[in-house]
This record gives structure tokens, sequence and C-alpha cells, in this order.
DNA sequence: ACAAAAGTGTTGCCATTACACCCATGC
DNA sequence: GCATGGGTGTAATGGCAACACTTTTGT
């Protein structure tokens, strides 16, 4: 196979956190080397010869910030011909949903900061890696609209309105969604993947205290696999 | 960037067409070469060090097959390190729906033949690519079920009948769609995409003759671009 | 008693479904 | 006249949006 090709593949990761009290965030990282040294860019790196796409980006990321997330899932592959200014490369992009509080940040290698940003004060980012962001962004807005995902965000036992706050802080495009509470839960409810607790949980402040409520994974991959779950949202006219 | 990188990039083509007639098919080339000498396998090839990603794949669909799309859609990245038997390749797939008849079929460079086969006699694949397939079979049928694509598989003129049977056809999974004629129609009507024409058609037996419609591509934009469309059939049950 | 937040029920509307019936043509 | 395929109408259903009302807590 005699063939003459110069081009580098590269991973990166769009991992976006949630936080009850900070709505979306996005992990990145500040660049120790040139070119777009000191710039914040998503974490990332270049493959290696003999590992899966997965795994170096699942590597990449550790290696950075030091979050280790075992499943993203991919995004977009990006491949203009000037996208690096150095040389050709063509990034494949992945992209996953966490709770930030769980991880300890911790940079290193090509990476001389780490932090979360909140989705609406972003800093300016390397390449086309805003690009990326807006795109991991859109999928997971969309995604939410069909699909249940983001109970992983949530602490084990939830209420309905942290499940609410978080759709909420997700889809809501400033414009705020207006979600009718009565409504959600009734769709939540009746989608069945969700269980009754018996317990309950006092508010902050004053008001009744609310149920709590557990996410089942195994009914909610069942639903999943035989057939696709209704829309969560009814569509705006 | 000291990167010592041996990963070649390349892309593939997943062109699937359609005819009222034979259904679904998809476009593809007898390998010349090892591996896979002779045996089936999606147009494909490397990407020039200059060239982006869409470039690339246009390139090789219209090299080795004589197909020339300016549009293909990007499907999924393959980057598993044994996917090529030589040395490490990974994949960018896209692909595009078209009207088979339009093109005139050209083996040259690294395919010995080409062809279109009906979806459902497909023959061994090369690498991954039965996977590929599947893959976007699937991204085909689920963008279909909540986005009206596939007009440009129809003729200019068309009849309703010829729209339902194009539907049938590619979300028909052995087991029959059940669409309702009239229902169907109110639908796709109510979208406003479609015009109709003041001509008929008559029918090859008897029956009354269709009355024909023509795809209104500017209401179509403009009604993608300001929100998603509805979901074109219910959900079951 | 009042505010705050959660839980529950009800009503009307509208999209969807299922189905029936009518029209135009070839044989 | 009948078969074939297209066109149109309608009643019944069911899901959903909107909104009101009730319950439980803290102050």
């Amino acid at each position: 196979m005699a063939i003459e090709q110069h081009i580098l593949l590269a991973v990166d990761a769009l991992v976006l956190g949630y936080t009850p009290d900070s709505g979306l965030s996005a992990l990145l990282i500040k660049r120790r080397y040139s070119p777009f040294e000191k710039m914040w860019a998503l974490p990332g790196g270049f493959v290696k010869d003999d590992e899966s796409l997965e795994d170096a980006v699942s590597r990449e990321l550790e290696e950075e910030t030091g979050v280790k997330i075992e499943y993203l899932e991919q995004l977009y592959s990006f491949g203009k011909p000037d996208r690096d200014p150095r040389r050709r490369v063509v990034s494949v992009s992945y992209y996953a949903l966490v709770k930030p509080d769980i991880y300890q940040l911790h940079a290193t290698t090509d990476a001389e900061d780490v932090g979360w940003f909140d989705i609406n004060k972003l800093p300016e980012l390397a390449f086309d890696h805003r690009h990326i962001l807006e795109m991991g962004l859109d999928r997971v807005r969309n995604k939410m609209t069909y699909e249940p995902i983001g109970f992983n965000l949530l602490d084990e036992k939830f209420a309905f309105a942290d499940l609410l706050k978080l759709y909420e802080a997700i889809i809501g495009d400033n414009k705020k969604l207006i979600i009718d509470r009565a409504n959600f839960k009734k769709k939540l409810k009746s989608l069945g993947i969700i269980e009754e607790l018996p317990e309950s949980r006092k508010q902050p402040g004053s008001g009744r205290p609310a149920r709590l409520y557990r996410f089942n994974r195994e009914q909610y991959f069942e639903k999943k696999n035989r057939g696709v779950f209704e829309m969560l949202f009814p569509h705006r006219s």
C-alpha cells in the first residue's frame, strides 16, 4: 500500500456538566503549547496507532483534565484542511453529559489549566472548537426532546422539580421554556421509567416536601431497545 | 510538532438509490486490489493532504463509479484498529439518497466493476462496510419519519401514490408499514411544501388519473430553518 | 394566616385514526 | 357494468395544554 498521506488524526471531547446551581457548563483546558498557546480549548489530542477512537478520547480527556469518562458518544468529524494552522489535522469529536462535582480536576501534559465554564460565559476557543461546541449543544438539546437523557446528572434520589429544572437549564435557550409542572409529571410518569420512593424531601425554605423518585435503568433500556420514545414535548406551531 | 502517527484516513460513500420498480438499492464496487480483492464494497478511498473530507468522498465516488454527487451527508467515523487487515485506517463515512437511473455507471481505478444492488439481496461486503450500510439505513429511515426527505428521488412531477410508495419502500422493513392513503395526503398537504399542478396522469392500467404535484424547495427550506418539522407519522403504543 | 412549593383533577381542544363513500378511467 | 386506483369527507378517539384547586410545610 504505497500511500503517501500526511494527515494527523485527533479526537476532541466536549464534556458538558450540569449542576442545579450553575446550570450547564463545559469542561475546557488552557493550552500549554503553540498554536493557540494559553487559549482555552476542548480537551483532546492525537490518536495512537493501536488504540480505538473511543479509547483515545477517554485517554486524552483523563490525561489533560483528570476526568475519567467511560462512554462518550461520537458527535462529528471535522476535516477542513486549514482547521489547524500547523498542518493537516482531522478531528473526530465526542461528547458526554456529566455531573461536574464528582470529578477532581487536574491539569497535566498539554494543559496548563482546566476548568468548568458556564455555557453562557465561554472564553474564546482555539481552532474550530467553538463550532464543535455549538454542534454538541444542538445535539444534546435535540436529543433531550425525544429521549429522556440526563438522569445521570441528578442525584440517585431526586424530586420532579429537579428534573424539570434540568430540562429548563439545558433546553432553555435564554428564552425560557415553559413546561407545565403537572403535564410534565404526567408524561414522565407515563413513560414508566421512574420509580416512586416512599420518602420525601424537605424544602430549603418553606413549602410542601417533595416526593422522591429514582430512575429505573432497566426499564429505560428495555423501552429504548424496542422502539423509540415518544416526543417528550409537543411541537409549537 | 513531533508526532509519529501511522494512521491513514479514508472516506466511504453509502449511496442509496430508489426506483419505483426496484425499491431501495445500494451502489457498490467490486474491489480490484487486495485486501478483499474481487469482493464488493462501498466506494471510497484515501483523503488527499489538501482536500476536505467532503471533496474526498465526492472525488472517490466519481472516480470509482462515475456517479457525481455534490452533497453527501456525514454518517459516522469508524476507527477500530483492526478494521483494515493491512494497517490502521480510519474511515469517515458519508451517505446520500439518489435516483439511480440518472447516472451512467463507469468502473475505474480501484474498481473492477460497479453496480446497484437490491437492499435485500446484498452480497457479502468488504471491511466493516456491512456495518456502515446498516447504520446508514437506520439513519435514513429514522430521518424520514420526522423530516420529508426523498423528494429528489421522484420525478419533478409526481402523484401522491408515488410518494407513498417511496415511503413504504424505504421505511418498510419487510413488515409492511400501513399508511392510510387519505391521512398521508392530508398530512403532507398541511405541511405546505408541495404544490398542486393543474395536470393529471393517466394510470398504467385502469383507474382514475392521478393529480400531479411538485415539491416546493423554497418553502421546504424556509420551514426547515425555522423549527423542525413535526413527526410525519405517529408513534404506535 | 399567609406564602411557597408540591400534588391532583378537569375541561376543552385538536390532531390523528379508521373507515366509508364518491369519482374517473380501461376493459 | 365492473374492476382498479385516486379523491374526499366524517365521526370517534385520545393525547395534550391550560388552568384551577388542594395539600403540606415554614414563618
